[in-house]
DNA sequence: GCAAAAGTGTTTCTTGTACACCCATGA
DNA sequence: TCATGGGTGTACAAGAAACACTTTTGC
């Protein structure tokens, strides 16, 4: 075992040493359904199939930063780093797979992580990136490359367990939205259908989950709603619906692949 | 980038390549109390100072494989791989810190496990293995290598939570135990007192949790209590208990650290 | 006015919580 | 018999579910 320095210890030699990726399971909420992003690959392996956006963490960079960098380049949004909580964003890590069996150039570590964000555009094809879109994610999403397929339901489900105890909900609205809007986002993650009148209750009453802003939001028919923030200082992982809003059971809760 | 060959694309040379450790929080309930599996370092760095067990990740090892090896070199107990589930162990993935800022010797990735498991005993110290040893951890534990105090915290509030809907809080248990066993490991681990006819009530009353065995454990001063095994052909990680058995809102449910 | 959506009130039922009480054993 | 812990019954309160009803807008 090469000793450098007696101050300074070296990894023995037996150790492994592995490439490392970043893959993103990116969530949204449009039209009243799940969304998750995905890219579609521009080099071997899986050329021309779809892919979770990702890539290889770079000497330096500490695991989220390869995160927004990844999803800056083939998103062009910038994600605050360490933007868990800062904005409407919500950005957090789901697991490790690998190293073995799930790329063909060889042993190969992926670090996952999952973001919640509110629908927005992506920019057009073409350029030195690869296209990312959106889509559905309606149980049946299937044929991505690696193990990505599973990557993205676990990451599903994280986020299904997720929005029932968290306020992370609202990580898929925009800065401020009526409840009606953050009603939607239950049903779609969900997918099922919710009493408006019993979620505006326990949501509006659940202290710090929504703050109410005072503005009113117009334009569609019906009674104007009055619109809502998160409540500030509040730590969005922080189990504060208690107790929980439960999904009905009639809803997939199927436990995370081991 | 060298491509080497077209059937067999190769890693970009711009990714980084890293040593990466699994650690383990090994989480038991003994004499009414939540401990800790540590281990007392023989080599820099941190030589002498408690860690959690684990070290490097092999060449042709899966992940789960190595931190099996990591618990039966520094416990001599076998963890049968692939264990979520099997006898009353469980283990499953916590999550993954680093690289950069976490150990002297470079940039070095740690993916953590959490194992719950009966409390048992542990070789002595010697041989050409480091001591390993339970530590109650009553919230000030503290002191340990490289930043295993934080995975450790982090492992507990997992596990904390975890218990809550999940039949997992058996896994502490030995294959079959009275209810008053699996009540001591609610107290112990969330540091709380239960009611014990209410606790009862709905630990034998959630279908798909406990299943009598018929048998009666006698022993101590008071009536015999039956005992129970966990219910047959339950994903223990599934959300089996709902509603769930939920801690004391004066429990401590501090959110994991970002 | 009418439709549509927001928001409140009310009733019913389930469940958690607290605790009285009985059961089965050892000393 | 008493102490000790296992297990059941019951009353109360808090919350979920269902739904009638009022409010406020656009057309």
């Amino acid at each position: 075992m090469a000793d450098t320095a007696r101050t300074r210890p070296a990894v023995p030699d037996t150790a492994g040493s592995f490439p490392v990726t970043v893959d993103v399971v990116a969530l949204t909420v449009r039209e009243g359904a799940l969304h998750a992003l995905v890219v579609d690959r521009l080099l071997e392996p899986f050329r021309g199939q779809a892919a979770l956006p990702g890539g290889f963490v770079l000497p330096g960079e500490t695991l989220e930063q390869a995160a927004g960098r990844e999803l800056e380049e083939e998103t062009g949004l910038t994600v605050p780093t360490g933007a868990t909580g800062a904005g409407p964003w919500h950005l957090e890590q789901l697991r490790t797979y690998g190293p073995l069996g799930r790329d063909p150039r060889g042993p190969v570590l992926s670090v996952t992580y999952l973001l919640l964000a509110p629908a927005f555009g992506l920019p057009a094809a073409g350029g030195d990136a690869a296209e990312a879109r959106w889509v559905p994610v309606d149980g049946n999403a299937g044929g991505l490359a690696f193990d990505h397929d599973h990557i993205l339901a676990d990451g599903i489900e994280r986020a299904r367990a997720k929005i029932e105890y968290s306020p992370l909900g609202a990580a898929f609205c925009p800065p401020e939205f009526p409840v009606a809007e953050l009603r939607g986002v239950y049903e779609a993650v969900w997918g099922t259908r919710l009493d408006a009148r019993n979620f505006h209750r326990k949501a509006t009453g659940t202290p710090g989950f929504l703050e109410p802003t005072g503005r009113l939001g117009g334009g569609g028919p019906g009674r104007p709603a009055e619109l809502y923030r998160l409540a500030a200082g509040v730590d969005p992982t922080a189990a504060v619906l208690h107790p929980p809003l439960m999904r009905p059971v009639s809803s997939g809760r199927a436990a995370p692949s081991a």
